[in-house]
DNA sequence: GTTAATCTTGACTAAGAAGTACAGATTGGC
DNA sequence: GCCAATCTGTACTTCTTAGTCAAGATTAAC
């Protein structure tokens, strides 16, 4: 049970043009040094979740990417969906579905339906969450770093 | 997020193992055709299987796999780690923990934080169910395919 | 209209996971 | 001892995912 690539970055470059705020852009370069991918490699997550519609683009000079719909309204589990499918599409009993059939092979019953609860946690975390909850989070964070005193002891990052 | 072939077919194979019963012992040829995988891949799976000290063989004439411990002791999620590894290897601030840093790069740790909410999500599912469970229901759903009455509507497979 | 910055697309390569093949080692039964 | 059934290990092929590249299309600014 891995998490892909795309769901790991494409989450982070839709975060990062949230974090952007309202109507922000930002261009492919931007977002690539940010979060340290190749810009070709952000190009490519780019690309997928505009088709998804969650980003949009503007073309040429002074264009970039900017968040398509409210923080608000975007809900990380369709954001999910769309960067590296669902996580069980595995299908012993679905194969035989059509055969209006009942499966007696015990093991897949069951282990399917482990795989079903699994499902239902996920889904629970994630179709719960909007942009909004991540970016949200990530000011609580940014307060609580700004209470912290320094120069001395603490060293911030980037 | 995706379940792999190890993982789907390994537990299927350790199911059907549990499924022999207590000492009950299955060669690779049944397993294999039981659980409708290659024998080679069967053999491949139940290795990593063997290794994570969850089965045990015997080999030669009257060989076969079987269980090394008891089923109630197997945790599901054990199991998984062993055929897949865990959810969530990613590492970003990981990799800056040696520096006792404070990251402050909200988007990372905003996302993290998600991971881990899920990672919870998955682990109180599968750190809670034992292959006993797994028995358990399937005994009870044999027992709910019995109490249907057949055979003129009602198509059993294999 | 020219230019430079930007996204778009499809093809390409690299890496990893899925699945196969085969020669070898072990064991029970005759 | 011999044979057949069985697991063991390694190497191999195939398929999917990760990541790169280069040529093209679009647009704002001058």
């Amino acid at each position: 049970m891995k998490l892909g690539a795309n769901e790991e970055y494409g989450l982070r470059c839709l975060v990062r043009l949230g974090y952007a705020g309202e109507g922000g852009s930002l261009t492919i370069p931007e977002i690539s040094h940010a979060e340290g991918v190749s810009p070709a490699y952000a190009a490519k997550i780019l690309r997928i979740l505009r088709k998804g519609g969650f980003v949009k683009a503007a073309r040429g000079k002074e264009g970039g990417y900017m968040l398509a719909r409210a923080p608000e309204s975007i809900v990380i589990g369709e954001v999910m969906d769309v960067l590296g499918g669902r996580l069980f599409e595995s299908s012993f009993c679905e194969t035989h579905a059509g055969q209006a059939a009942i499966c007696t092979r015990s093991v897949d019953c069951s282990v399917r339906s482990l795989w079903r609860a699994v499902q239902v946690a996920v889904d629970h975390v994630l179709s719960k969450a909007t942009l909004r909850d991540l970016l949200q989070n990530e000011e609580e964070m940014n307060a609580w770093v700004r209470t912290i005193p320094g120069p001395s002891g603490l060293r911030l990052m980037q």
